[in-house]
DNA sequence: ATTTGGTTTGACTAAGTGGTCAAAGTATAC
DNA sequence: GTATACTTTGACCACTTAGTCAAACCAAAT
């Protein structure tokens, strides 16, 4: 009766085997959903279709398994993100990588930014390393704000307000759908279509904002 | 070595008597910042200074007093920003009473925002309960609003998208606080100056995307 | 065929886990 | 004092949980 939750990599595409593939895709599965401490190993070796030993086989303990999940659900983030930086041109197209991103990110693991916060709500000493997982981004944040700022594009703000006004916009509300949806009377349709429009309304949004 | 949670109802208030208080206060911290899979009934009883037997006389079980302390935790949340509602004048008003209830309520309660994530991300069928104890909101907020859009005084929105901008920009950076600040390299006190001016950037940052 | 390496499994354990219960405490009314 | 109602407690229970282990399995190499 649960939701379908999806999962990362299912190309294999890295040194792990095929069995330990498997556990891992289902250990992402279940941790997304029920957070570490609400994951239970027997149901991730079910829904992997072994048995609890070959898990604790490949991943030793609960603790490994889970922090193999958490890594992999940052990386997978950041991938998109990171890319999203790199993109040359007008500060708006910075802007509206940075949100698409987030989005895409989103539409395709709808469980994965609620478990980051999850996680980091439980373990806030992780943050740190979270963050340490995109080499870089901080400084490229950096020039790319100045840059904008410089030119005039937008008018003068910090690193941690763009940060905080882009990730909020871009993902809270998919954190907190129920919620908002309740709050607002929406069906899914109405969800749906609100969602779509997202990235251009976040876009738009900041960028009238911001106009220096 | 755990960070303290602030408690609500410090004052006794209502029908419960002085243990129950406390344990439900207790258990208020405990659920907070482990979530209620993470929470442990025994860790409540030695939080309140009490016995597990006497939590469970009191509560039964760890699902009722799970609860009555995510009934409390939104109802606490509930009664600032109801309030600000209510507040007549220009609808620049009303956004800067929406956004100072949201941060208040965080910087009193750090956890909570975070606590009611997590919940409804484990339990997502809840947001229609969690919705429903603030009766009469999401008319009022609609009211509000197109009185704002007919008046000119931002342009046309819909409730949802109204209700994600602003909750968004206020409620998101509390509950991302360690992975915004790792991301921006933030002491603490740098933390501390952001959200001291949040009330303003927000309020300002919105009307100025929304200015018809 | 036998050895050798990794893999899979089911039975098992030890430490929690939420929850029960009857006995003991405690205040109040009679 | 004692009966009554509520509260507190520690011992206890059934069950779940992560984790272990040795035996069985299996494929490839000798």
């Amino acid at each position: 009766m649960e939701a379908p939750v999806a999962t990362l990599f299912d190309a294999n595409t890295s040194t792990y085997d095929e069995a330990e593939v498997h556990i891992l895709n289902a250990a992402h599965r279940v941790f997304l959903r029920h957070g570490t401490s609400g994951a239970r190993m027997q149901q991730i070796a079910n829904e992997a279709g072994t048995t609890k030993s070959s898990v604790h086989y490949y991943f030793r303990s609960k603790d490994r398994l889970a922090d193999a999940v958490f890594k992999r659900a940052l990386e997978e983030s950041y991938a998109r993100f990171r890319a999203s930086l790199d993109v040359e041109g007008p500060f708006e197209d910075t802007v509206r990588g940075l949100v698409a991103s987030n989005l895409e990110m989103i539409r395709d693991y709808p469980y994965l930014a609620g478990y980051i916060m999850m996680e980091l709500h439980q373990q806030p000493e992780r943050a740190q390393q979270a963050v340490s997982l995109i080499p870089g981004c901080r400084h490229e944040i950096e020039t790319k704000l100045a840059t904008a700022i410089e030119r005039g594009e937008i008018r003068p703000t910090t690193p941690a307000e763009f940060s905080s006004d882009i990730l909020s916009l871009s993902l809270f509300p998919a954190i907190a759908e129920g919620f908002v949806r309740a709050l607002a009377g929406l069906d899914e349709d109405g969800w749906k279509a609100m969602m779509a429009d997202r990235t251009e309304h976040v876009t738009a949004f900041y960028l009238r904002a911001m106009r220096a």
